[in-house]
DNA sequence: CTGGTCGTACTACCGTGGTAGTTGTAATGA
DNA sequence: TCATTACAACTACCACGGTAGTACGACCAG
């Protein structure tokens, strides 16, 4: 059931919003998403309407205006949307995800340097 | 517009039968996801056509019944899927998403040497 | 006081994933 | 030959993401 915290592309965005400003009226939210995306006001309002519904989001009135904020995390989105990416797409093994990682996406130098540092960090922490 | 090899669960479920028999008919993909999911088998042949109406199946006909046919490879597939997540929770970084699979998802010891192996191994073609 | 503006509420529409019933036809078996 | 069955075709729904118009109430400027 429990389909909670699984966001489109638009909701990820209006959250991203939201996780850096703690909190935005609409009229934030539509601003800042604009320039890239050309929505309509109510476009944003009734997105956002309907992430209430899912849980999402919170508001609270100021005067006239509503001012949103998210109740749930962004780490917690990213842990439910990888998660459910991994099982469909790798049966759940997160080293095949790793792994095609390694090998579809061209990962330079620097960044394999990164992810030997991670895993040491890791390492560490797991004695 | 190409939204093309972005698939919902039950598309991948039935991707998996086809990469797994290279071809198989109606009936065959419904017997293999039958156990676990309990479709009616025109649930199945209902999504293979829309599936092949997005261009990531075929069909010929053999004697009455169809046999269908990947005309994606999984690689692609999982490049693609993998790849519009990383963009849209890391803005397309991905050791982002590496740091963030170690972080949350419980990564064990094994898990961590596996790691380690695959990118020494990539550091070695690298050169 | 009154007209415009700001901002939410309501309604609507499209695309697509998911699910399945109904129908028509072709093959098969008695 | 005729009834049953196996299949594909067609149609229908629901949920939801995305997008937006319209309506209505509040608030501010003349």
């Amino acid at each position: 059931m429990a389909k909670t915290h699984t966001l489109g592309d638009l909701q990820l965005a209006i959250m991203r919003v939201l996780w850096a400003n703690q909190e935005a009226t609409v009229a934030q939210v539509h601003e800042a998403l604009y320039p890239e995306r050309g929505l309509a006001p109510t476009t944003v309002a009734t997105m956002l309407v309907k992430m209430e519904r899912k849980g999402v989001v919170q508001h609270r009135s100021e005067g006239r205006r509503f001012v949103y904020s998210p109740t749930v995390s962004e780490a917690k989105v990213q842990r439910t949307m990888v998660g459910e990416l991994t099982e469909r797409l790798f049966g759940g093994d997160v080293t095949a995800l790793v792994s095609h990682l390694l090998s579809e996406h061209d990962t330079n130098a620097d960044e394999l340097e990164e992810l030997k540092r991670l895993i040491a960090e890791r390492e560490a922490q797991e004695v």
